[in-house]
DNA sequence: TATCGATGGGCAAGCAGCTTGACTGTCCCC
DNA sequence: GGGGACAGTCAAGCTGCTTGCCCATCGATA
């Protein structure tokens, strides 16, 4: 096993952790926040909500779900209050859905979060390396769906 | 919103899109090599386990589960083949869960196939950054539980 | 050494969250 | 205007994890 095999393999772990402890970070800061009743994957769907709403089938492909699972996913955040489904302007087949004033505030409650979590990191790095480090993940993300983890 | 904040932002979906990424590289190339029967968060005991072998307990701390989970999961990977239980040697409560030559050999399958992954990452930035950025990643991380994504 | 709380692990039942399959209503191209 | 494609829902099922309870063994104490 030389180096690159080496660092492949904790590449994996790194990441993974990293990427656990910020969605936790944010977990956690939306929940002291008021928000107890919503999952890490509500705020991946708030993610691709947030601009301008979306139609179910959009939500599924951005989550890597099915469209029944992200319907049963907006139900759930209907019945919660986040968010709500509305004629689509142009198509009467499907239907918009967007956040409510309680979806845009745990949206900014989970910023705030993720904000706070990653103090840390950049007092860690320093802000120049941090910086660098973003645009290094940038070049190498895929725009490909994010898979809700926990 | 300031630039940290968007950037706190963006780095979430950065590293869950980079961390899938990863996990169905290696995924797509065990199954490839013809491990076909096992999840990611198969692997991630493996990771556990590779050194010494683990207790059941030691494996659910490791996977963030709980014991009676962790303890299916070596149920099945029993049954297919790619751990046993053995006695303990100094305590006869527990039991030490050890990889069998399978468990090995789908462990340096998966290790090839994180490498073949990250191989265009590397080509992307080039080794001296690349090398700098999991270096980073390194120093960042907190060593506490892996969390099996999907 | 005998006792007793603490610990490792298994058994059974339950449940959350996602999938598959079948269906309705609407769109749009010929 | 007819017919295939598409958006979304309903119902049922299953996988994987949790909670609650249990027994066997450990190790500290007296």
């Amino acid at each position: 096993m030389n180096d690159t095999s080496a660092e492949a393999g904790a590449l994996t772990a790194l990441l993974l952790s990293l990427s656990g402890e910020l969605v936790a970070g944010i977990q956690a800061g939306a929940v002291a926040r008021g928000f107890g009743d919503i999952r890490p994957a509500h705020g991946y769907a708030f993610a691709r909500l947030a601009p301008d709403g979306a139609t179910i089938g959009e939500l599924a492909e951005h989550l890597g779900f099915t469209k029944q699972a992200a319907s049963q996913l907006v139900d759930e955040l209907v019945r919660k209050g986040y968010v709500e489904r509305r004629p689509h302007p142009r198509d009467a087949r499907a239907r918009l859905v967007v956040l409510t004033d309680r979806g845009w505030a745990c949206t900014r409650a989970a910023d705030r979060a993720a904000e706070e979590t990653v103090a840390p990191w950049i007092a860690e790095l320093g802000p120049e390396r941090f910086h660098a480090l973003v645009a290094d993940l940038a070049r190498l993300a895929p725009r490909g769906p994010i898979r809700p983890s926990w």
